[in-house]
DNA sequence: ACCTATTGTCAAGTATATTTTACATAATTT
DNA sequence: AAATTATGTAAAATATACTTGACAATAGGT
């Protein structure tokens, strides 16, 4: 499923997702994916997508 | 660096890393590794741990 | 209408997470 | 003391996260 709250914090800080991928060292493509949804991400992945966007694992990441 | 959050966790539960291993349909030496700590998991195997122990990514794996 | 930036997506390759098998050791149980 | 349980660890194989390069489609700015 979509992570629409990954979108949204993104969006907040007004990074595009070849900026954010940059910023954590990933290809563009993998930001996307991870947006999209139909994708498993490392936790170190996931850590620094967070720092980046100044949100926390479960604000981004967690599901009930 | 070691995963003591989780180590603990597990403990309160009063399981193995084979039991916990099962519950989330990994081998025991991942679990092993993991809570070693030379590991870098997939987000959706942190997630299965966290419901297994009761507990939210916050609580396991975020790092200031 | 044109140009640029942004995003979606695909296929083939590379890096690495995870498994399997196996052996060693410490702690518990009988 | 012997036997079982729990854990650490290592090497080789397999599954999959991630990259690279490429093309298409959309949205916004001039």
């Amino acid at each position: 499923m979509k992570n629409l709250r990954l979108k949204s914090a993104r969006a907040a800080k007004d990074l595009s997702q070849q900026q954010l991928a940059e910023l954590v060292k990933v290809s563009r493509q993998t930001i996307s994916a991870i947006e999209k949804g139909d994708y498993n991400p490392t936790i170190n992945l996931c850590i620094a997508i967070c720092k980046a966007l100044d949100k926390t694992l479960d604000e981004l990441f967690w599901e009930e």
